[in-house]
RNA sequence: GGGCGGUUAGCUCAGUUGGUUAGAGCACCUGCUUUACACGCAGGGGGUCAGAGGUUCGAGUCCUCUACCGCCCACCA
């Protein structure tokens, strides 16, 4: 007769309904259609490892609020995405496969990051439909595909149209390792202990001047000596020559205020490049360039005897040279902050190559102006936007000097060495493999094509564009931009968020979303950032099967927007427990909502019913405002709360006797069925955004039958229904409860069963009125105390209530 | 060195605009096979809300300082 399930099987349930949405679209957009869109600018993961629970939290946060709109009745433009071109990808490739673009060869490279990635590839999608993601997976893209590339093509070229885009030789920051340029984002600090030395430079005269450093291997580059214009003891140098040691080169003694008297001894020796500071230097005294260190991080015939050796040996070697010629005056071991690239944790050098760059610097007003238009959650994240974009000193360099990624659409003449770049009709194009369609001005027919590849980030800071199909179905761009919600974490900040406020300013003239939504990370539960290459995760697939995704899911909503959350299996498994108890509930409320129509109006309602109408609709209002509000927490909290402590430990309790025993058709029974409905209805729908397959699973089974909406993540979101709001039946419910825990406290203390019937229960009122609605609830009263016998009295102090007699 | 967060029960975390006796889950203790659920139910123990000062009738909540933790940035001689 019941044919609900006694247990509630995650590992077949959820699949089944996984399989439902998808054969049904019910996540499609509508492009035709006239409700409001709520699009979403995804990120799409980087394709750099395995997916691990901690990417589980954060892409479950926006699940949450879009499930939330879409319940709502917004148009939800929910596309996916795979980042897959550039130095992630290829660095994974490297190590897993153990192959490099040298020894294999570039051709044989790419293939191989081809197929890896899209391997992996799979295993995300298969995992994003897994934990439930209500993506419409008719919009998806690979950044390194076609409409990507034309996209990323596109948008240097109307750059380059604009003047916003150069090419420019300069100091760049170079990865030695990855033998690439990089830009300022792609750059982490790392402290490290290492070798302040002090070394003998002299003067003409043989006079010796002591100059510390940590980087003696530089000394062949060494163009300048600098001392602090104020500082006492050194000023008197400058104009002075100073000469090197072991190499014996005469260089300039300047003074500039940012020679610190206070590091070494004063005195600092410029090099091309040891750090930002030359960098400044040789450009504010036009000092001479000296490259010594090549790109891959070896040093040059520049290095005279030092050349060919790589940047620790020569240190190594250039400090014997100076011991044995007792030109080391001091050595001692220092904490140094060094800059390495953030995908190999090498340390960067600064060396002078030809890049792209797109300008940023003369924009930082207008930067800022966008960072203000656009709402933070949560709120404090702008303050790292805005820090970010105060404190840029670089360009943005968009080249790359690597192998899977997108080409620039561009060749130079071989003659006059200007500038063709690609026709737009011809996008997306490789230079290396096909030619400009016109001859050069000059009349060369000579073209040497741009071997460079574009920035991963030049791609990705155009996911509103390439998601929305800018420029292939403008009609469609037009419906989803600027996009309603951006959600990533908090460590791409100054990457993709900023970038793609660049890029949508430089287009668009416009921001990009209206709304951010910043996610945490999942932590280990060391506390440590959980990363696809350390590998310190637990496997999301393991957890899922053990659990399921909706309790999976209930961990990652029970921590705030922006806050780090430890990945905790003692959540997951509290999860798995609620699920289980909804299905209990369901369970039980079958019996009498097996065959109940929902009326056309409410019925006449028992005190008991009305009260816990009236909470529920207290409920409704509190978690919409949570859910509107990137609240997911505090809306999951709620729900729970009401869910599990008044409505199954308390309503329940008290309505059983009505529901069992009263006659189908009495008033009793049909407010308390009306009840049962209606709360169980809600409160499944509240939940449905937190944990979509159990809540489907009890909609489907009990309630679509009354409904005409195909699956429960397209019914409305709950309405307040105010006329239910009833302070007054609140109070009595108030007084229920403290009745049944009076009961239940004497019975603990007693020791005896719950279900032991009681002699006679005595309760003690001081209001008449709320005698007389007692009086009407001692059915209920019953059912949760077991009491044979109930006298209501009036007393004129709010007495304790006193429970007599056991059988 | 600058900025931003955090510090609440053994652990993981909630605590809205300052308002009775500071909450939850897990863990712990005592009981309970109550016709939805032992993946459960009832009862209980456990916190000077990091420290100090201030504003206020009233502070976990607002202000100041201090300590520690985390993140971001700067410093890279």
């Amino acid at each position: 007769m019941n044919p609900i399930p006694k247990r509630y099987e995650s590992a077949s349930v959820e699949p089944k309904w996984q399989q439902f949405w998808e054969d049904n679209g019910i996540y499609h957009f509508k492009q035709d259609d006239s409700r409001p869109v709520y699009s979403v600018d995804t990120p799409p993961p980087t394709v750099s490892g395995d997916l691990h629970l901690g990417h589980c939290y954060s892409y479950s946060h926006p699940d949450f609020y879009i499930r939330f709109q879409r319940m709502n009745g917004k148009n939800i433009f929910y596309p996916m995405g795979w980042d897959d071109n550039g130095l992630p990808t290829e660095r994974l490739v490297e190590e897993r496969m153990g192959i490099s673009p040298e020894k294999v060869g570039p051709v044989a490279f790419i293939k191989a990051v081809n197929e890896m990635s899209q391997q992996l590839e799979k295993n995300y999608e298969w995992l994003w439909r897994r934990i439930g993601l209500s993506v419409d997976w008719r919009y998806t893209y690979t950044t390194i595909g076609d409409s990507a590339r034309k996209v990323a093509q596109y948008s240097f070229i109307d750059l380059y149209k604009q003047g916003r885009v150069y090419r420019a030789s300069s100091p760049t920051i170079w990865c030695p390792t990855c033998k690439t340029a990089l830009a300022q984002a792609e750059v982490t600090d790392f402290q490290r202990e290492t070798n302040f030395i002090t070394i003998a430079f002299t003067l003409s005269d043989g006079q010796v001047l002591p100059i510390s450093t940590t980087r003696p291997e530089l000394l062949p580059a060494c163009v300048a000596v600098f001392v602090n214009p104020t500082d006492k003891r050194h000023s008197h140098l400058i104009g002075k020559k100073a000469i090197t040691p072991v190499f014996k080169k005469e260089v300039p003694i300047l003074g500039d205020l940012k020679a610190d008297p206070e590091k070494g001894t004063g005195i600092v020796m410029c090099c091309t490049f040891g750090d930002t500071t030359d960098i400044k230097w040789w450009r504010e005294y036009k000092l001479p360039l000296i490259s010594v260190i090549d790109h891959a991080g070896h040093l040059n015939e520049a290095g005279s005897f030092l050349s060919g050796m790589n940047i620790k040996e020569a240190r190594k070697r250039i400090i014997e040279e100076l011991t044995k010629s007792n030109l080391v005056l001091d050595k001692k071991v220092t904490s140094q902050t060094v800059s390495m690239h953030d995908r190999c944790d090498t340390p960067i050098e600064y060396i002078e190559t030809k890049q792209w760059f797109i300008k940023v610097l003369d924009q930082k007003e207008r930067l800022l102006k966008a960072g203000s238009q656009i709402k933070w959650h949560p709120p404090h994240m702008h303050a790292r936007y805005e820090d970010w974009v105060k404190n840029l000193e670089w360009d943005w360099c968009i080249s790359r000097q690597r192998y899977y990624g997108v080409p620039f659409p561009v060749w130079y003449c071989t003659k006059c060495d200007s500038v063709h770049l690609a026709d737009i009709s011809e996008l997306p194009v490789d230079p290396r493999t096909s030619k400009p369609s016109k001859p050069c001005s000059c009349g060369s027919k000579d073209f040497t094509p741009e071997t460079s590849l574009l920035d991963t980030w030049g791609t990705s800071s155009m996911s509103p564009q390439i998601a929305g199909r800018w420029l292939d179905e403008p009609a469609l761009f037009k419906k989803v931009f600027p996009v309603s919600i951006r959600p990533q974490a908090h460590d791409i900040i100054r990457t993709w968020a900023f970038y793609t406020i660049v890029k949508s300013l430089y287009h668009e003239n416009k921001v990009p979303w209206s709304d951010i939504a910043i996610s945490g990370h999942g932590l280990s539960s060391e506390g440590h950032k959980v990363s696809k290459s350390r590998g310190n995760a637990s496997d999301p697939k393991e957890m899922m099967e053990a659990y399921s995704a909706d309790a999976v899911r209930y961990w990652a909503s029970s921590s705030k927007l922006g806050e780090d959350s430890m990945i905790s299996e003692e959540k997951i498994a509290s999860g798995h427990k609620l699920v289980n108890k909804l299905w209990n509930v369901t369970s039980f409320s079958y019996q009498f909502l097996e065959n109940y129509s929902s009326p056309t109006k409410t019925p006449a309602l028992l005190p008991t019913d009305k009260w816990i109408l009236s909470r529920l609709n207290q409920l409704i209002p509190e978690v919409t405002k949570d859910f509107e509000e990137y609240n997911h927490a505090s809306a999951k909290n709620c729900i729970e709360e009401f869910f599990w402590d008044v409505f199954t430990d308390n309503y329940m309790e008290m309505v059983k006797t009505r529901l069992y025993d009263f006659a189908d058709g009495s008033p009793e029974r049909d407010s308390a069925r009306f009840t049962l409905y209606t709360v169980l209805m809600t409160i499944i729908q509240l939940f449905a955004p937190i944990i979509p397959y159990v809540t489907e699973e009890i909609y489907q089974q009990v309630f679509k039958k009354n409904n005409t909406a195909l699956s429960i993540h397209l019914s409305s979101w709950p309405r307040l229904q105010k006329e239910l709001i009833d302070d007054n039946a609140e109070a009595i419910g108030d007084m229920l409860i403290e009745v049944a825990t009076a009961v239940r406290r004497y019975k603990s203390e007693k020791k005896i069963p719950m279900g032991s019937p009681l002699e006679t229960l005595k309760i003690a009122v001081t209001k008449d009125a709320n005698a007389e609605i007692l009086k009407k609830c001692l059915v209920d009263i019953k059912s949760v105390t077991r009491a044979k016998q109930i006298n209501i009295t009036i007393a004129k102090l709010d007495t304790a209530l006193s429970v007599q007699g056991i059988s």
